[in-house]
DNA sequence: CTGATCTCAGTACTACTGACATTA
DNA sequence: CTAATGTCAGTATTACTGAGATCA
């Protein structure tokens, strides 16, 4: 079993906090990356809870998601690195096992033959419906905060992706022809 | 390489938000688990980056951490498991580490001959000192945010992991003898 | 030729299952 | 006897390095 029978009677982030804070000096930024990891690792374990049922990881299940999302059910697997921010062994990987359950399909690009793309089937189009039923059910794990409280984690989160140079800041900008989006990178 | 050269000129996870509310519905909780996810992982490559140097991850700089901050530097293995949220094999594993590379020693529990209490040796203690100069000096990886902003953040997933039974609400409460704080599980 | 795309082999780390010996 | 403590063997994932084939 992971978790105790019991869990503990006090917040040890919380008390990490205090320890380092006398010890060592400010403790805000260690805090808040403690309890960043220690989250994930439980929505991590929710999810994959929800998703084991369907023969599918939080990791999968992304990689589902961001295909379905696609005008037509396919990309390129450098596209669904850099979308889903991994390794390009991992993307071979991940694609592989999706491969072996039959999820999704490889195919040869037809303009670039160096790339492969990756087309969800219509297995993977179901296994996904009934995934994200699984995984909606839980609220993604994500429990104790008000829709307003949530949506502000996110804003939070994403200052800090945005700062990490995750991804580049969008501005909008009027021109002749209409608005137009320009990233500053 | 990881990331590409260039970042992408949008935010991933907000335009699958986005489209996630037009096909699916309500992308609050899908945006917010989402971040998490992608912001533990940029965190703990830039951690684990800082700490390469001194022969850790962050999973053992945690255990070292945890070790020095008990009064007598030596902690039951069962402890560091249920501190940490880790597995059981998971402490195992991490313990055989650092005594691998010296930084702690393992010595029979006097009292519970069961158990076995790990102790932080004096290069352990100095190895940790500097692995913390090094993590301090990328602000742990966290960047972008103010310190106000970094508490909400922390305040935040707190509530999550309080909800998600990581560990007990804590009350003080007044006694004759004193203050007295109460868990209630 | 340079650089992008993808795969393969191999390593490191962590989570987890199941089994097992020891001991409270 | 029941439960807790640690360890071991083995499996599954993902991240990453380094090398190499293919092709824009």
């Amino acid at each position: 079993m992971v978790s105790p029978a019991v869990p503990l009677p006090f917040d040890p982030i919380a008390r990490a906090a205090d320890l380092w804070s006398t010890r060592i000096g400010d403790a805000t930024a260690m805090a808040a990356v403690t309890n960043v990891m220690r989250v994930q690792q439980i929505l991590l374990r929710k999810t994959d809870a929800a998703l084991s049922g369907h023969g599918l990881t939080f990791a999968r299940y992304e990689a589902l998601i961001l295909l379905s999302f696609a005008r037509t059910k396919r990309l390129a697997m450098s596209v669904m690195g850099r979308r889903l921010q991994l390794h390009p062994t991992s993307v071979t990987s991940i694609v592989d096992r999706l491969e072996t359950d039959g999820l999704v399909r490889r195919e040869p690009h037809p303009d670039d033959r160096r790339a492969t793309l990756v087309e969800l089937t219509a297995d993977g189009d179901q296994v996904l419906a009934a995934a994200t039923t699984a995984v909606i059910g839980v609220d993604f794990g994500l429990t104790g905060l008000t829709p307003a409280q949530t949506t502000t984690l996110t804003d939070l989160l994403t200052k800090v992706r945005r700062d990490s140079g995750d991804f580049c800041q969008e501005t909008t900008h009027e021109t002749p022809q209409g608005r137009r989006n320009v990233a500053h990178c």
